[in-house]
DNA sequence: TAGCAAATCAGAAACGTTTTTGGTTTCTTG
DNA sequence: CAAGAAACCAAAAACGTTTCTGATTTGCTA
């Protein structure tokens, strides 16, 4: 019957075999609406028939249109393993795909890498949007894509705070923790922070400050140490902390990691969490709720987190030019780990 | 002096200002062989200096290549936190860019989506070559691939086998498993499986099945049990043989999430994990160690798998045409809830 | 010095779409 | 019934590269 091509089907090819002009099949395809409707499905089942596919090369060098969104996945998180990550592109992956969109991740193993991948992926149009986390206080990246009006979202907020993003409020959460630890009757409360070189870092310590002015506690710097986002950072901190006689009797920690790692030290000076020195972390990680005792910490709605993502860079897309920054919710979640001071206990 | 284009600078631009045909310009920039250094020089500081960069729809839609590997992320790495994904992708993606090949990652979200996109990967041209996981004995995105000659590297084997793997041997983990916790004097040994949809559940089983025969112990259909891969599927399986009666004194897991909330059901019963029964696990998730007792389990190179897939796919793209097979190999971690039977202690 | 090979580059033809432009029907309306 | 509008479709011009073909120059050998 046929002659057997082992060619991949072109649009020409359907246009041939459904009897009409290549513009036709196009438009018809894409879903225009100056095109009968019996026309599209006889035009559909063709395209089905043949198996053919629009290259995507040849639709994006025409249309500079994509139907792509890069995530970049910036070094801390591809570096340990860090479940903040799958829940969040699984929830933004939702939104993109109902609108017919590709979600594309790439890695940035290094740091100053970053820039660098974003530029290539913008100027040699490989995406329609980016997406990314770890926002500076100045941050260049923001600058950039500014400046070529690209179209981007991210995870945290910077300095001037002109751009688009979703956000827990770190402030508020660093604020909320410390807080609850002074009301438990600590006077003494460390932090450990996470990089200082972060926005969200820089609101949490304000919070946290905050929080110890509002009660009438003096800053103590010594208690207030920026840990790097390694495996066991807040050990090394504690272990500091506590071999110079510092003994704080509650500690509030950027994330469970620094958390979880700091009470592996302090048990090797023979203090016990939450007995000896409470310990808040933060983001909730599933391994928080499985250690003994479990970690009191700070939750985050991964999905929301993704969701809001897609959907904003998805309106951002459609022409939506409104200032968008969104903060979701995150609470205190209490387990075993905040307790009064020892001292004080009945 | 210049009038200022904020149009995007393409190949035509560069030559123009160099004073050379487009061609020599292309063929300078993509590293051919004929053309004077001095020339390619002077080609690449004006291609910089104008902020050129090729577009990547018209270079593959003329060249046919990407230069661009897709990850296929499979439902169950996407649904809930697994960590595997992560540490495989930094492997890959590290392989990858030393030989200029960009990482892409795609999701799966439900079980039948995961050959469509495939297909919408290689028919329309959006990469060169595929990597993916979780493979079945038999395979239909297998079968797909073959037909069309389409680069790819799994994650497991088929039934077939005709294709390049990398994977651990989990025949080999299962028996050494079994037979550790014989050699600890257990009779009574449960396996809860993967999902035998998967063929690494069925090599697992095998090798559990064959150490109880090498024992000379008779197998006993009720203790082994097919978990599915959600949060608390251990558990289930746990809760329904303990409320039957039936009581192992070991048991062995296809991963740490089973054997983790199967712990968690047997503590509701009243049971000690390593006294009353002892679990070996499988994959050594971060919690496993952090757990108490800590699991003992099967450690996992995710960096080897990953830097080996990537290795393997760019030789297959070179033309290397030999089939790669490789096995990484995995030692049990032995740490507190492997112990001898509690009729046995002395 | 003639002739041949190698080195180097230019011109133009693809690659497979989308989009612009415009032309032909068909439908509506006064 | 005429005229204008709407609906539908065809032709052709991009989009920005890579690659094929061939032409010119240069270097080297006989």
């Amino acid at each position: 019957m046929n002659t057997v091509s082992t060619r991949k089907p072109n649009i020409r090819d359907v246009a041939a075999k459904v009897g009409m002009s290549v513009s036709t099949v196009s438009r018809a395809l894409n879903g225009y609406a100056d095109v009968n409707a019996e026309t599209r499905k006889r035009v559909q089942q063709t395209a089905e028939l043949l198996g053919y596919r629009a290259s995507f090369a040849a639709a994006t060098l025409r249309s500079h249109q994509t139907h792509t969104i890069t995530f970049m996945v910036s070094k801390p998180w591809t570096k340990f393993v860090d479940p903040f990550f799958l829940g969040l592109l699984d929830g933004v992956e939702m939104m993109l795909q109902a609108r017919g969109y590709d979600l594309q991740v790439v890695m940035a193993r290094e740091f100053d890498q970053e820039l660098d991948i974003i530029r290539r992926a913008v100027e040699r149009n490989r995406c329609d949007g980016l997406l990314f986390g770890r926002t500076r206080p100045e941050d260049e990246r923001i600058d950039y894509l500014q400046e070529r009006g690209f179209p981007f979202v991210t995870i945290g907020q910077t300095a001037r705070n002109d751009h688009d993003w979703v956000d827990r409020d770190h402030f508020v959460i660093a604020r909320t923790a410390t807080e609850r630890l002074l009301r438990l009757g600590h006077r003494r409360i460390a932090y450990f922070s996470t990089p200082y070189r972060y926005m969200y870092s820089i609101r949490a310590r304000d919070g946290y400050r905050t929080a110890l002015e509002a009660a009438g506690i003096a800053f103590d710097p010594t208690l207030e140490v920026e840990c790097f986002l390694s495996q066991r950072t807040g050990g090394d901190a504690m272990s500091a902390l506590l071999s110079r006689g510092i003994e704080p009797t509650a500690l509030f920690c950027g994330n469970d990691m620094i958390a979880l790692s700091a009470i592996e030290a302090m048990r090797t000076f023979g203090l016990e969490p939450g007995r000896d020195i409470s310990v808040i972390g933060c983001d909730d990680m599933p391994i928080a709720s499985a250690v003994r005792p479990a970690l009191t910490s700070f939750s985050q709605n991964l999905d929301a987190i993704g969701t809001r993502m897609g959907r904003m860079i998805l309106a951002k897309l459609s022409g939506e030019t409104a200032r968008m920054q969104q903060v979701v919710d995150s609470h205190l979640i209490c387990r075993e780990t905040d307790l009064p001071p020892s001292g004080a206990m009945p």
